[in-house]
DNA sequence: GATCACATGTAAGAAGTTACATGATTCT
DNA sequence: AGAATCATGTAACTTCTTACATGTGATC
């Protein structure tokens, strides 16, 4: 069987927090950052219709009066599908080209997996962003010096970007620890 | 007719900078962050190919002897589709959600355009992430405290990377002012 | 002469986008 | 009653991904 999308998982995710329809969800798409990852009906539902033949998720009873509504939850195997989701190591491709999907991962982990694995993660990803800045740094230190003006510009604004993820990374242990020992 | 893709618009800005093959093109891709813009062969041949239908490119002649290769150049109606698409104003999605796609157009706008349109793309650039930071922020210190801390972490990633191009956008505007003053 | 790297491409399938369709329910 | 909005969906289209196909020139 071939991996659900990103916007599967996500909607998992949130199904995990709070059975709620497909209509609910949109609206939190539309309303919140996680809107990336798509906000249309049109791949909001029939990713819900995916989940669903999987057996990841299942529509509680329809509504008695009132309008029609399907309101999902996750299933035992969908609980688990998505704890393998969000336990997965962070890749050098997670960490370079795919960081929203990372972080949708890191927003929705709570309550899913130990803390132990949480800190597991956010180590294994502060490694890996270090990592990734350097190469960056490297090629603007180097072969970037031949490039115009404005294709350096740019380059640097993701140079701060990654910048910014590895301070971020090193705050986000702290309070992830200390919230653990309260 | 419809848009070309993101990653069709980056061939043609390679090309009008160097005319090349589509397998120098995707060593380029591999070879630099220009690769979140897809780097696989089944991508790239067939976005030349829509150029090349929409003659917005054409290839040179094939070479006699050597190996099969086709190079392509940008044609008229190409360089002016190119300047048009770097040209654009940056909308709030481009901000908020195509970041990389904005950087993208202002790496490949030199010699495109007049210095004049990009000292107005990223006055107007600024204006907007300014704007949009602000909406982050508001969200965070109000709804936003009620999510999860891990949650919550996440968001602050996406809040640091804004906070870090509103401070490149400045850094940006002054050395693209400073070298036309050259 | 065999093998490797060059260079271009195609086929099948997944998943998103936009736009439209449909009906029920609540509001005025 | 009529309009707006809730809620779910479908259809056509585009483009990407992965994997494979093909042939030629260079290399050992």
């Amino acid at each position: 069987m071939t991996d659900e999308s990103t916007l599967g998982y996500a909607l998992l995710g949130l199904l995990t927090q709070q059975p709620q329809s497909g209509y609910d969800l949109r609206k939190l798409f539309v309303a919140t950052p996680m809107g990336v990852f798509s906000d249309s009906p049109g791949a909001i539902y029939p990713a819900l219709g995916r989940l669903e033949r999987r057996g990841w998720i299942a529509a509680g009873p329809a509504p008695r009066g009132g309008r029609r509504r399907r309101v999902y939850a996750p299933t035992p195997d969908g609980r688990a599908a998505f704890a393998v989701w969000v336990s997965q190591s962070p890749t050098p491709d997670d960490i370079a080209r795919r960081w929203d999907v990372l972080m949708l991962r890191v927003a929705l982990m709570g309550g899913v997996v130990k803390p132990a694995v949480v800190d597991q993660i956010l180590a294994t990803t502060q490694a890996a962003v270090d990592e990734y800045l350097a190469s960056l740094e490297a090629f603007h230190a180097g072969p970037g010096q031949e490039m115009p003006v404005l294709a350096q510009l740019a380059f640097e604004s993701g140079i701060e970007s990654v910048r910014a993820r590895a301070r971020w990374i090193r705050r986000a242990r702290q309070r992830a620890g200390v919230r653990r020992k309260r």
